[in-house]
RNA sequence: UGCCCUAUAGCUCAAUUGGCAGAGCGCCUGACUCUGGAUCAGGAGGUUCCAGGUUCGAAUCCUGGUAGGGCAACCA
């Protein structure tokens, strides 16, 4: 199984949190174990997207030695229930993880999380406010418009104290206050306007009972449990990227380093369903599928039930990666986990789903012919065999006929032959219709001498399965189909919903004949039936006493697809970019009139070009900086060393904290203009003074930098690249021009950066062409 | 309308941090086959969102745009 996020180096490419996590080592940043932690809250029941992060979390604290634990985000009493624990810790447990004894509810920490809030309002930073919710929410103000402060903003900590204090006492009916952070209600990010923390919610909890008549609310618990358990990377969905300064706020007030950070990635979204727990709840409501546990829903316990398994669940996962970009996965990618992950876990029975009665007119009448087959394929090496009867009178799959078939068709049609799985080659002799001219029976011949095994050489196109009548057993069989018609439910027109895009064929119930060894089969095993999928026989109906098997996936099916690709429309190449192309932007004309009067100065005063000049125009810290440096050395160079490298480099308060003056970077720039060092060595240099303060000449000095331009020099290195390089300067000569990137970067690399480029790139072309 | 996030092959992601644009899935050929499966071999598929700029060299740095997503629960 190779690794499917392997790059070409052989090298395992990590995502981002990876890189995150593997810098915060090396720097010290976290020192002990890694901590992460999966948090749900006990609402509903998992499903695959809980299962990307369950594996994100889990497998990053197995990758690091750390742990993972498990935290239930149960802070909201009117919607959780023991219930969604139990699912989540069944599913959680059958996916293949462990939490040991990290189970921790946010609910047990409501005194610590109280303690908090009182610590807060006794350093200044929270207080009761008595507005109602429709207050507190019009006082907000919207996105572009900031919020007012409260009336209730500025009580004394003592009071506050007191009326928290009673609040938490059970004196004060829902709603007559809550507990908010005291931030800024001007800023721009809404959460950070004076968020509320705390609730009266006369409720019971499903654990606390009515011991508590206030409740935490998210912003406030998640990150304080997180700092309670020493989680060191928090990882969450995307939408959360806004509760971030809020999380560091009260961190970082509360509690001292080191202390837990957050990071976002995307959710998942899968082709063709729907993954809001609102929307899975409004389904199972209202009846629109069997319950959390239908096989069509991508839950948790439904996959199970459907016969994922665990492992293919896992793959997928890890095959997705993990990035911030919105997404929507090809259902595909999920068909193709499992089927690779069955496909030498299923053992091979036949089983027809849509019969048509075949009549061996040479054999024997009421004669039972037992014939062994291997459960496995030939390259499975795995052992085991049933026994399949062969009668008279068997059935065969009703595709497998056709009366004119098509080119390349290689099953059974009038006159032709094809070979039974584990038995004979048969020849269709007659084909008998009803009288609306349908085809009711087949009466073919068989040939006894090429039984299977038997050593005889006759080949034909096809093998086909099939199940004796009188011997195999009738079953139930359901077929899924995906449960929306379309690739996104959630993009509804107006006045629809997402129920208006269901695919009313998602359930297909079919009564199939199934070979007589699978009679007697008890769930908990995958199998395939040849030429059709894989299936599991559903445990639900089984603990009620009935035999249901549930197709998991079908076969890759080439020919299906040959024959009807109307079937799964191929999704619309995206054609030329609607955007039409963009005529250049005069920089200058974007300009106010002042800022415009003094570009032109910068250019008639300095030659900068008119992207520069209008550049420096609007931004005074960099135009005063620029114009000190461009005393001494060439302004266009200080410009652009300025502007495109310097800029990029400074600190976040900008020139402000810079430990370096203009003087300083123009005798760095000079050494560039007068080719004493490569303009990579210039950046190695300007790097350092950013981030050392000394002065470019001793840095020079310390590390003996020279850009080498000597041309015998260089090309003594350019020849040893070349040489070493065979096969690559072939394909250059071949054509593969894009490889002078490559060997420029070789000689670069081995110069240390100290390579005249320019110079390199005609001795390499010279010596190339 | 403000702030934040994102944009690389049909889909999901890489690209050693400025040096050959790759992988898995999907698709197409062929080989093999008592599963039209699996396996093996090969192939097609790219305006790296757009336009400028910096650089010997840009997916990567700078400027300006465009598109998609998120944020105004006393939900999480």
């Amino acid at each position: 199984m190779a690794d499917s996020n392997a790059s070409p180096a052989g090298k395992e490419s990590r995502h981002f949190i990876q890189q995150i996590i593997d810098e915060d080592l090396k720097s010290g940043r976290v020192s002990g174990d890694i901590i992460t932690r999966f948090p749900p809250e006990p609402n509903g029941y998992p499903h695959i997207g809980h299962a990307k992060a369950i594996v994100l979390n889990f497998t990053l604290a197995r990758e690091y030695g750390g742990r993972c634990h498990l935290r239930f985000d149960d802070t909201n009493p009117e919607t959780e229930d023991m219930e969604y624990v139990r699912a989540m810790k069944r599913d959680i447990r059958w996916l293949g993880y462990d939490w040991n004894e990290h189970e921790y509810y946010a609910s047990d920490y409501f005194e610590q999380l109280y303690d908090l809030a009182c610590e807060l309002i006794r350093k200044g930073l929270a207080y009761v406010d008595s507005q109602s919710g429709d207050e507190i929410r019009a006082t907000r103000g919207t996105v572009t418009e900031a919020g007012t402060n409260s009336p209730y903003r500025n009580r004394s900590v003592q009071e506050n104290l007191d009326l928290f204090a009673r609040m938490r006492a059970g004196e004060f009916e829902d709603g007559a206050h809550v507990l908010r952070a005291k931030i800024d209600m001007a800023s721009n990010n809404m959460l950070m306007r004076d968020p509320v923390l705390y609730r009266i919610k006369k409720a019971s909890h499903y654990r606390r009972g009515d011991e508590w008549p206030i409740y935490p609310l998210y912003d406030f618990a998640h990150p304080l449990s997180d700092a309670i358990e020493g989680i060191t990377h928090s990882l969450c969905t995307l939408e959360f990227d806004v509760h971030r300064p809020l999380y560091d706020w009260l961190v970082d007030h509360l509690f001292d380093a080191p202390r837990p950070h957050q990071y976002e990635s995307a959710r998942l979204n899968l082709d063709y369903t729907v993954m809001s727990k609102r929307k899975l709840l409004q389904l199972v409501r209202e009846g629109l599928v069997a319950g959390w546990d239908d096989p069509r829903m991508l839950t948790l316990s439904g996959m199970r039930r459907r016969g994922y398994t665990a492992a293919s669940i896992r793959r997928f996962c890890e095959m997705i990666g993990v990035a911030k970009a919105d997404n929507r996965v090809d259902m595909a990618q999920l068909e193709f986990a499992v089927r690779d992950d069955l496909n030498d876990k299923a053992r091979r029975v036949m089983c027809v789903l849509d019969p048509l009665k075949v009549v061996l007119t040479n054999f024997p009448e009421g004669e039972v012919e037992h014939l062994e087959a291997s459960y496995w394929p030939h390259d499975i090496p795995k052992e085991g065999v049933r026994d399949v009867p062969l009668t008279r009178e068997i059935w065969i799959e009703r595709d497998d006929f056709m009366e004119n078939p098509p080119k390349k068709f290689h099953r059974l049609s009038p006159g032709e032959e094809v070979r039974l799985r584990y038995g004979y080659i048969i020849k269709c002799e007659h084909v008998v219709k009803d009288a609306e001219g349908n085809v009711t029976d087949l009466h073919c011949t068989y040939d006894p001498d090429t039984k299977s095994g038997s050593g005889s050489d006759r080949r034909v196109k096809g093998t086909i399965h099939w199940v004796s009548a009188s011997e195999g057993v009738e079953v139930d069989v359901n077929l899924y189909d995906r449960l929306f018609k379309v690739a996104n439910p959630d993009r509804v027109e107006e006045g629809q919903s997402f129920l208006d895009h269901l695919n009313p064929d998602s359930l297909q119930r079919v009564k199939a004949v199934i070979e007589p060894s699978m009679a007697s089969e008890a769930p908990e095993s995958w199998v395939q039936f040849e030429r059709q999928g894989f299936f599991y026989l559903d445990p639900v109906a089984f603990a009620e006493g009935r035999r249901v098997w549930n197709r998991t996936v079908g076969l890759r099916d080439s020919w299906g697809k040959q024959q009807a690709p109307e079937q799964t429309p191929a999704k619309p190449r995206v054609t030329a970019k609607p955007q039409e192309t963009a005529a250049p932007v005069d920089p200058m004309a974007e300009l106010s009139g002042e800022d415009r009067e003094l570009a032109i100065e910068l250019i008639a005063l300095h030659g900068l070009s008119t992207e520069d000049a209008a550049f420096l125009a609007t931004r005074d810290d960099e135009r005063i900086f620029f114009k000190e440096a461009a005393r001494r050395v060439n302004p266009v160079a200080v410009a652009n060393w300025l502007i495109h490298e310097l800029r990029p480099l400074l600190p976040s308060d900008g020139f402000e904290a810079l430990r370096f003056s203009p003087t300083d970077f123009a005798e760095l720039v000079a050494l560039h203009v007068d080719n004493t060092l490569s303009s990579r060595q210039v950046k190695d240099v300007l790097a350092d003074m950013v981030a050392t303060g000394k002065r470019a000449s001793a840095i020079v000095e310390k590390k003996g930098l020279r850009q080498i331009s000597d041309e015998g020099a260089l090309a003594e290195v350019a020849d040893r690249v070349l040489a070493a390089h065979p096969d690559r300067v072939a394909a250059y000569r071949d054509g593969k021009t894009g490889l002078m990137g490559f060997f420029m970067g070789q000689v670069m690399q081995q110069t240390g950066g100290s390579a005249n480029p320019q110079v390199v790139r005609t001795l390499l072309e010279e010596k190339l062409g």
